[in-house]
DNA sequence: TGACTTTTAAGGGATATTCCCTTAAAATAT
DNA sequence: ATATTTTAAGGGAATATCCCTTAAAAGTCA
């Protein structure tokens, strides 16, 4: 389901358990994420996008450009 | 909370009525969510950021780019 | 100003969802 | 092959969602 996200999770090598260390919520939390069992809250959708420097638009597919626009805050 | 998104939707004199009605949802449901009372779900920030022809970074607040991103789809 | 209309928000409850626990399955390494 | 690591299924208590009714607030206009 969120594909985008599980890609971009193991190009830099990493486990669910770390993404859900960073987050902090379980792994198994993180693991419903990806597979798309439970929606994504957008705190976790917009802290996924710091760590992996893209936009949620991006993550949640609304386009192919991966580069966001200027960070605000 | 969603400030910028009453905003938007005034600037377009829209109601909340006719908000919720376009997003198929009732209109205290709407209320709910421009207040921050309740998270605004992924799949209606989609459609608001359809309507509004912006992203769903620029509502939330993570940048203050207003134009969309190429939407993809 | 006051009555009327329109718009927005509070209270509350049945239902649905979330999150995490345990543990199983799958993948990887030794 | 077996041990280790990683990911996913099942299930349940706690939480959140959504909408209903209705109240409050804002706007209209005689």
């Amino acid at each position: 389901m969120y594909e985008r996200i599980r890609n971009m999770r193991e190009d830099r090598d990493m486990t669910q358990s770390q993404m859900a260390e960073y987050l902090r919520i379980h792994q198994t939390t993180y693991s419903d994420y990806e597979i798309g069992k439970l929606n994504i809250p957008l705190q976790v959708l917009d802290k996924i996008a710091d760590l992996f420097e893209t936009s949620i638009d991006y993550l949640v597919n609304r386009t192919n450009v991966e580069i966001p626009y200027p960070r605000k805050k």
